[in-house]
DNA sequence: GCCGTTTTCGGCCCGACTGTTTTCAGTCG
């Protein structure tokens, strides 16, 4: 049983509580257990098997969810929502992610109209019988159309890396209108969360009118969806929403750390400010109509007697202590990145050569990179066996001749078979400058077997670090099953690193996993798994990921010179 | 359901917008 299972029944039941009408401080404890349980790098199974009076340390688990999260372990489910599935159809859980249905209309939708099913609420809607229900109307009954096509056709979260695009396209659009003095993207974007779900842009200007009329005409909008005084909610093209803010400049400060999120890090932050006679929202931090901080940030968050908080650590995940007590991480940056340890060549499936690859790392500033195709077993992508290797190899060397100012290491993305074994046998791996062992095949294989290749791919002296951990891919498929205690421990013993693969899709490990690598003292490499000259670009979600963890420069071994990477590299 | 040197009961962040309403509930972020 993982951690994320454990939150799944909890988000699910509180859903249903939702629906069934249940206290909201009791749906939101169960939410926020969901959350706590998620965050966790430790095994609450590990946790229940050693001693559960552990979780009653937990924040938001007391004596009831402690036992609650006892029997999900051991009988893999919880009676009490399997109760309640029994008593409200997944169809109409389904109906809460139309926009504009929260649980409160969809109860209505079940009890009054016994509606169970998305298509019986589509069918209902078309008949018109919707608008005649207390509550609702013609406009209710034409949006839930209008949801229900949305929902079918998409509804997921996006990577952050197209996101982000449209998000600083609109916001420089918007900078080109000479009534709006400040913008800036907000919300989970500017967080860097690894998917976002919407959009939040925030403007000062004297003109709302003027700023929200320039957002409609923006080619990249579909529809306006809602609009008032400060506040515009659009769709774009792409199926995003986005909201924008419009606050007087004086407020920009308040309304950005408002809007910035998390939201369980602005209930903590507000709460602070009540505590001190304050009160907190988006115009600014007031002592009854007094404004007392709202211009910075700096200045909201000085005000409730922390420093500023990065945007990456606002989750409530801890970084509000260790604001207080002065122990905020200096994040690292783009620019401290030096190197760049997985790539690929037309030797296997890239687009370019082992010179061009060189080359234009070179451009970018890179003081060193390691060539690393793919083994054997990844026939898909003409991965290389031990003759190939050592001829790829020699021409690494040839180009090492030719391209000066960049050094070139040895490398191989060696796969770790199912059973366990490497794909090159040692003596091959032992002739290379960097050996990066993954898992690509097998991911479903019990924990069990995973937990074997990965340790057995750890305790080998010629793997250098460990690549895209777990394997996941973002929306797409979930990682394979691993104790993680276990590898970081061994990783930790046997001086093997781990990978922040940077691609948009993988960004694995993710920002929990990390941070726990980063307690544990194991030097982590931020990697591109470049496929082309372009894939360099994605450095920055892989640094993104970095910062949401807490990563400094200091933990990161490809932020350092070459030289001290290479001591690094031997001493491990 | 959780939590607590103000509390073991009574709180639990805060405001904008919409639609269906004649003053507000529901939804959203």
């Amino acid at each position: 049983m993982q951690n994320v299972e454990v939150a799944r029944i909890f988000e699910d039941l509180a859903d249903l509580l939702e629906l069934d009408g249940a206290n909201p401080f009791r749906v939101r404890a169960y939410r926020n257990a969901a959350r706590t349980v998620e965050a966790l790098s430790a095994d609450v199974a590990a946790m229940v098997t050693h001693d559960p009076a552990e979780l009653l340390q937990l924040e938001g688990i007391g004596k009831d969810l402690s036992d609650k999260i006892v029997v999900i372990v051991q009988t893999g489910q919880l009676p009490q929502l399997e109760d309640l599935k029994a008593k409200i159809p997944p169809g109409v859980v389904q109906m809460l992610r139309i926009p504009g249905l929260g649980p409160k209309k969809v109860a209505a939708l079940f009890k009054d109209l016994g509606l169970e099913t998305l298509e019986a609420l589509k069918q209902a809607a078309e008949e018109g019988r919707i608008a005649e229900l207390k509550g609702f109307g013609k406009k209710t009954e034409q949006s839930i159309l209008e949801g229900l096509a949305i929902v079918a056709e998409a509804g997921q979260r996006v990577f952050l890396a197209d996101a982000k695009v449209e998000a600083d396209a609109i916001v420089a659009d918007l900078q080109q209108l000479s009534s709006i003095t400040q913008a800036t993207v907000a919300g989970s974007c500017r967080r860097r969360k690894e998917t976002v779900g919407d959009l939040d842009v925030l403007v000062t200007s004297s003109d709302h009118n003027a700023a929200m009329d320039r957002l409609a005409a923006n080619p990249l909008v579909v529809k306006v969806l809602a609009r008032g005084d400060t506040k515009q909610r659009v769709r774009l093209r792409s199926g995003l929403e986005l909201d924008l803010r419009v606050v007087p400049d004086e407020s920009f400060g308040a309304a950005s750390q408002y809007f910035t999120g998390s939201k369980e890090h602005n209930i903590v932050i507000r709460r602070r400010a009540q505590e001190r006679g304050l009160k907190l929202n988006e115009y600014g931090l007031f002592r009854g109509d007094e404004s007392v901080a709202s211009r910075t940030e700096e200045e909201v968050y000085a005000a409730v007697g922390l420093p500023w908080i990065p945007p990456e650590l606002r989750e409530n995940r801890g970084e509000i202590e260790r604001a207080e007590a002065g122990q905020l991480p200096k994040l690292i940056e783009l620019a401290d990145i030096r190197g760049d340890l997985h790539m690929h060549t037309t030797a296997t499936d890239g687009m370019n050569s082992i010179r061009e690859m060189a080359e234009a790392a070179k451009a970018r500033g890179l003081q060193y990179i390691a060539i690393t195709d793919h083994s054997k077993r990844v026939t898909m992508a003409n991965g290389l066996d031990a003759e190939r290797l050592r001829a790829h190899w020699k021409a690494i060397d040839k180009v090492r001749g030719e391209v000066s100012g960049i050094e070139i290491l040895k490398g191989i993305e060696c796969d770790i078979l199912e059973d366990a074994t490497m794909d090159l046998p040692d003596d091959v791996l032992s002739e290379a400058d960097w050996v990066l062992a993954v898992l690509h095949y097998g991911l479903k294989q019990p924990r069990e077997q995973i937990d074997k290749r990965l340790l057995n791919a750890i305790r080998n002296p010629h793997v250098d670090a460990i690549g895209h951990l777990t394997g996941r891919l973002v929306n797409q498929r979930p990682g394979a099953d691993l104790t993680f205690e276990d590898v970081l421990k061994a990783a930790a013993d046997h001086g093997t690193w781990l990978e922040i693969n940077a691609h948009p899709s993988r960004l694995d490990l993710d920002d929990i996993h990390a941070a726990a690598a980063k307690d544990r003292g194991i030097p982590i490499v931020i990697n591109t798994d470049a496929h082309s000259t372009a894939g360099f670009d994605v450095m920055q979600y892989g640094i993104f990921q970095a910062r949401r963890a807490g990563l400094e420069a200091k933990d990161v071994a490809n932020a350092r010179p070459f030289a001290q990477f290479q001591k690094l590299l031997c001493g491990s």
